[in-house]
DNA sequence: AACGTGTTCAACCGCGCTGTA
DNA sequence: GTACAGCGCGGTTGAACACGT
């Protein structure tokens, strides 16, 4: 375990200007990573822990301030819905925002809406709550698109694709994977999302290209020269899945 | 103006994961 | 296989601020 405060003359506690200017010039000119390098580097009294958090929720450029949009709280939710407390993935998601902002803003705003109305919802009714479980574990373990040699991307060409592989166990109770996690139980969603309503059209498009994407990523191992982060979703999502399952 | 209460969000902390020797 | 170091994430905290009385 590495120590967090192992230098206990480490400064702690809110960021000056001064140190925030020494962290940009820092990062400008070395760029990021190398976390423990930083603070040395810039010649800051700081962790490199606190150094990265800095940079990655506050400094960055590419960081939007300001309220969440209507368009970017449904994302939330509906990523909530599907990702549960992974916070860093659905940032991910919204550009500009970091995992922090989002966390925060569900904290503090849309959790307490949910969970009074998912009470709501309970009290008012006896209908069974479907958890919405990912279930890419499945898909890709039995499915025809790893088992197959045949390359996935020679199946997939298009969104509708999707809906339509041939039939396998994976398959058989004639519902895909992605379609489950695209159930949307909207109670809460339109209730809190008005513009979910005039949206329909748009979202659904969004998440059929979204889960293409995933799929492939998914069943595919890394493209030269693509990084992991950027298939960072799609396994996490398969983690997610292992775990709940 | 003073105080109490609620809200927001930056920052801290512990832990798990990954890469490497 | 194992120990260690580094990185990133999610949960939590607490200071600052807003608002009501």
């Amino acid at each position: 375990m590495e120590g967090y405060n192992v230098n206990l003359s480490v400064r702690k506690g809110a960021w000056t200007r001064e140190e925030d200017n020494l962290l940009r010039q820092c990062i400008e000119i070395h760029g990021e990573g190398k976390w423990n390098q930083v603070s040395y580097k810039a010649g800051l009294n700081r962790c490199r822990k606190s150094c990265r958090l800095r940079w990655l929720n506050y400094l960055k450029p590419s960081i939007k301030r300001g309220d969440f949009k209507e368009d970017e709280v449904d994302l939330i939710i509906r990523l909530h819905k599907l990702l549960g407390n992974r916070w860093s993935l659905i940032a991910q998601r919204l550009p500009g925002r970091t995992a922090n902002d989002v966390k925060n803003y569900w904290n503090t705003r849309l959790r307490m809406d949910y969970s009074l109305k998912k009470m709501k919802n309970k009290s008012q009714e006896t209908r069974k709550t479907n958890v919405i479980r990912p279930q890419a574990q499945k898909f890709i373990k039995s499915s025809y698109y790893l088992s197959s040699k045949e390359p996935i991307l020679d199946h997939i060409q298009s969104a509708e694709d999707l809906s339509t592989p041939p039939q396998t166990s994976s398959t058989k109770n004639g519902n895909d994977w992605w379609e489950t996690l695209l159930e949307v139980d909207d109670t809460f969603e339109r209730a809190a999302c008005p513009s979910l309503e005039l949206e329909e059209e748009v979202f659904p498009s969004f998440w059929v290209d979204d889960m293409r994407l995933s799929a492939r990523s998914c069943a595919n191992f890394p493209e030269e020269g693509q990084s992991r982060s950027e298939l960072s979703f799609s396994t996490d999502l398969w983690n997610h899945s292992k775990k709940n399952s």
